[in-house]
DNA sequence: TCCGTACCGTACCGTTCGGTACGGTGTCAA
DNA sequence: TTGACACCGTACCGAACGGTACGGTACGGA
């Protein structure tokens, strides 16, 4: 049920979870719309008259395209998964500890950047809400799109520093786990609540915040911390 | 439209927090009923006639009780706030290491188990859906009532140990939120997602996970950690 | 006994929304 | 020119829902 990688195009098949990518760029027009309405109304305000009128398209595409109103839901999360698509590659190369600490920095601000972000807040509430529905896939899919690519990007990240000898680790996961437990807290359930969460409100507050997270995360992966 | 705080007594609170209106059983009954649809089928079960039957009531009662649906919604959180107004005092003693060690473990396992409870998540579901709506304060109540509890009963255990000489901290709040990172880590959003989480689905996870993340925060707090 | 109160169950109304149908327009290819 | 195609805009339908009104019932106090 979970892999389906490549469709020629999203057919007449209504039941299951199916559509990939493969948006046209009228589609693709009519899905940023979309996350315009999602991002200032929620999801009550994706009514298909009300994101016709936005995307001046008629409702008969809508269902053509998307199936139904869900099949719009899921469309757009996968539309906004494929715009981060990350790269992920990163400084392969070695690094001294400063640098490579600048690096670790870097990515955590990135991650608060992204998570308090507009969009990223409007979908995500949007796959919570669908979630207590019955066969709704949207949380599976907000998952898998969206963490995969900061999970990948900060593993390559650990185990380069790992192999440079500025960290130490066994399980690259929990090491992983941990830095995201340290950086983000419980700020992002706040964000999503709607609470007004200082780190997350100015470049500087969060630098300083992710500094001081690193800082912990290097006294219990550095390479010199005691074990 | 907002001011009807007949508060007869208990103002045990003195923060923001307005509302403290006393239930009568027969309200909370149709509270109860309320969260049992909320658990099992998200906010859109919540219908003022499906509620009435569920809870054999009128709908006319509902409109007197609760002023609209949305004040349903507020009551409901309300309800169950006040259902699990914590014990905040704990045990104020001295207590030797390891016995304080199994005092932060408890705290650890009890916290994991309420975010991961049911109906925890479909009232945080709950309240997220409703905060892109704007006007809803469901988030701010939600973390008035259930976030303070949880972190004063923390701080008092946090302060009780630093006056113990188990742990060593300027910031209580810094202490508090890190300890919180370290043990939650992203499991409360990704619970929210429907995700399954194997660290929360036995009591044996959550006490393995607990462990060491206790573990790692006396690396960070511990009286013997390197500063 | 009578009356007020609180409540239940049901019927009802106006609105909104998902989904469908239909006519009209622009484009491209034969 | 003709026809196929993709699309837009609008009108329409049925269902669901929030909210209100009304009749009927139990109870407790004067």
């Amino acid at each position: 049920m979970d892999h389906h990688d490549h469709s020629p195009f999203d057919g007449a098949d209504t039941d299951g979870a199916p559509l990939d990518e493969a948006f046209t760029p009228r589609q693709e027009e009519v899905l940023e719309a979309a996350l315009g309405l999602l991002v200032e109304g929620g999801e009550r305000a994706i009514t298909t008259a009300g994101l016709a009128r936005a995307a001046n398209c008629s409702k008969e595409s809508l269902y053509k395209w998307f199936g139904d109103r869900d099949g719009v839901l899921a469309a757009m999360i996968a539309y906004q998964a494929s715009k981060v698509r990350v790269a992920v590659g990163g400084p392969a190369a070695q690094r001294p500890a400063d640098t490579y600490r600048a690096d670790l920095e870097g990515f955590g601000i990135d991650l608060l950047a992204v998570l308090s972000g507009p969009a990223s807040l409007a979908l995500n509430r949007l796959a919570i809400g669908q979630a207590s529905r019955e066969g709704s896939r949207l949380g599976d899919l907000l998952v898998a799109r969206g963490r995969r690519a900061v999970s990948s990007r900060a593993k390559g990240l650990l185990e380069a520093g790992k192999r440079a000898g500025h960290l130490r680790f066994e399980d690259t996961q929990g090491a992983f786990e941990t830095l995201y437990g340290l950086i983000v807290r419980d700020m992002h359930v706040r964000l999503m609540l709607g609470e007004h969460v200082p780190a997350t409100n100015t470049d500087r507050a969060m630098a300083t915040h992710v500094a001081a997270a690193i800082d912990q995360f290097f006294r219990l992966y550095g390479a010199d911390a005691q074990s």
